[in-house]
DNA sequence: CGGTTGGCCGACATCGCTGTCACCACGTCA
DNA sequence: TGACGTGGTGACAGCGATGTCGGCCAACCG
């Protein structure tokens, strides 16, 4: 099919054409390299002005190797929690003259790896993928293809690359602290499914600050995957207790909103604090009391991790563990 | 340099050489075409295994001369009303077996066309972008790329690109309408920067409607930029207004998260519809009766408007108008 | 047994661009 | 006047893959 000889854009060749020099003669005035009369360099410029001609960068994939590309994995972008990890990509990638291809495997883990080939089939220089589970990936095609990986917000079990963490750990243990130091002693975990290793990491340390602490009885706790049904049952059921719950602590943003609502529906007025902050915690009545983990600044940090890899940092992996803030506004004092 | 020779991703020419076939005998078993004996395909693909060979995807740029990915141009990947649109265009794109390069002007208006030619650049097969400013780009380059773009949310004046906009004049008319039902006579809008059209037009129809309900007075408008001190002077001057004003809209989402603020510092309760539905809005005290429009969807529309031009849509630019819906939940109401 | 299929496979050109090197036309200097 | 630089240019190969076409060989035919 020669019919494509002036679809789209217009190649160099056209261009040494129309301005009857040498494709490459084009080529060293498109990247300003010496070894042009001025006048020579003036006609060419005058021709691309005209034509319109942009060169092709696809090209430098299969000169130099590298696509000045970096792929971005995530669950889903809708979800604030993941768009926040990519712009803080997409501001690093930015500054490093890279573009950003992002790809989400929808809400479906197992989707995430096909994701990932995908990713390297275009051949982006490196990934940053917040890995949907923690069986290692041990796909040759992956491990082969010479791209470093950046897991960010969970580890992969054996993983050789470096890793991007939140302080789950402290970011709870300072939850249930707060809670505690307000007086409450019987406090419920409504935690994410327990697929994903945070929602884990969350529970162990909830349970393992209330020992710490002294808390004579094993906390309630349910994990998701959680609806708006589980949720009330859940809090209905605590509140029933005899021994009542007097505040819960939520796993993530999702299983706030729904918290909030179920609360809100079920009329119960119990302390909260919320595990991810969000933008209106401080509107809701009470404010949202709130462990503060900065999604741009995870994604940001991930891709400085990727970017020196891919400047050539060839130190062992590590694992980075950013810090978390609790974001003190109300709702965890006892009423 | 020939120093790369096997230094990244293995080559169809590898994957020969040691198959002991031909480049082009590896391209068929990849490509799955038939005229390869089963024991030779099962050889190469063994190869392939074992050497974890991917087909190197950009190369489909200079044979087809498309690269099977689209560009998005947006303000700031962090905004949930962009991200919502990222997830739309991401998810229509992944039905088309195409990738999304994403990229942010970082609320820099004037970024927006150097955001447009390094997608150009990259040689993507179209681009949705959500201009920035709405005189027409009149760019050589972008336009005499032959690559299709779609303009989402605002229009460009006389440009020839499919748009894909939402119903801010009926958005905002059933706002108004629905204050006035309520018995509101006094309305004050706060909106957005009046360099955006969006936030033009949500005037426009906000005063627009108060002359078709019969209203008397011309009521009070205050655009941004806006930070929280412009909200709190301009609720603080109309509350103490001899006429006061009972209700507010506001005119994006940015705008609603600092009016709830600013009326939770001041101590006012005044009636409420924000323009741009969002998560928590039932969650706010009161509830927050929204505009809503549905990003997700309109991204979906504009990739979908996209598409199909890159499947040979050769009719006349369209302008595509979605409706919006008001969502009542009681913050309307006078009190 | 020669000729004709048809299955399997490889050589080669090609895509758009850049690195390398040869080349030509001038000048300069001995 | 001939050897030697030097600056400006172009021819050519190659990057990694695919389409085209033609070659080889076994099987089958008359």
């Amino acid at each position: 099919m020669s019919a494509n000889r002036t679809p789209g854009r217009p190649t160099m060749a056209e261009v040494a054409a129309e301005a009857h020099v040498s494709v490459k003669t084009v080529s060293r005035v498109v990247n300003h390299q010496a070894g042009v009369r001025p006048d020579t360099a003036e006609r060419v410029r005058e021709v691309i002005r005209r034509t319109g001609f942009r060169r092709a960068g696809g090209l430098a994939t299969i000169r130099e190797g590298r696509t000045f590309t970096i792929g971005l994995a995530v669950e889903e972008l809708a979800n604030p929690f993941y768009s926040q990890i990519a712009a803080g990509v997409e501001r690093e990638a930015r500054m490093h003259q890279y573009h950003l291809i992002t790809a989400s495997a929808e809400n479906s883990p197992n989707r995430e790896r096909a994701v990932i080939r995908a990713l390297l089939a275009r051949r982006v220089d490196g990934i940053v993928v917040v890995p949907a589970g923690e069986t290692p990936v041990a796909d040759p095609e992956v491990e082969g293809a010479g791209a470093p990986i950046v897991h960010l917000d969970r580890p992969v079990r054996g993983a050789t690359c470096d890793t991007v963490l939140s302080d789950n750990v402290g970011g709870m243990r300072s939850a249930v602290e707060h809670l505690v130091a307000h007086g409450h002693r019987r406090i419920g975990f409504l935690g994410d499914d327990p697929e994903f290793w945070t929602a884990r990491q969350r529970r162990e340390s909830f349970l393992a600050t209330h020992v710490s602490l002294g808390l004579p009885r094993t906390p309630p706790v349910a994990m998701g995957p959680h609806s708006g049904e589980s949720v009330r049952t859940a809090l209905g059921e605590w509140a029933a207790d005899p021994e009542p719950v007097t505040a819960v602590v939520t796993g993530n943003n999702r299983v706030t909103v729904l918290t909030l609502v179920a609360l809100r529906h079920l009329g119960l007025d119990l302390s909260l604090v919320a595990y991810d902050d969000f933008e209106l915690a401080e509107l809701v009545d009470p404010p949202v009391t709130a462990v503060h983990q900065d999604p741009t600044a995870m994604g940001e940090k991930a891709a400085q991790v990727l970017f020196a890899r891919l400047l050539g940092d060839e130190s062992p992996p590590r694992t980075i563990v950013l810090p978390t803030r609790l974001v003190v506004r109300g709702s965890g004092r006892r009423r």
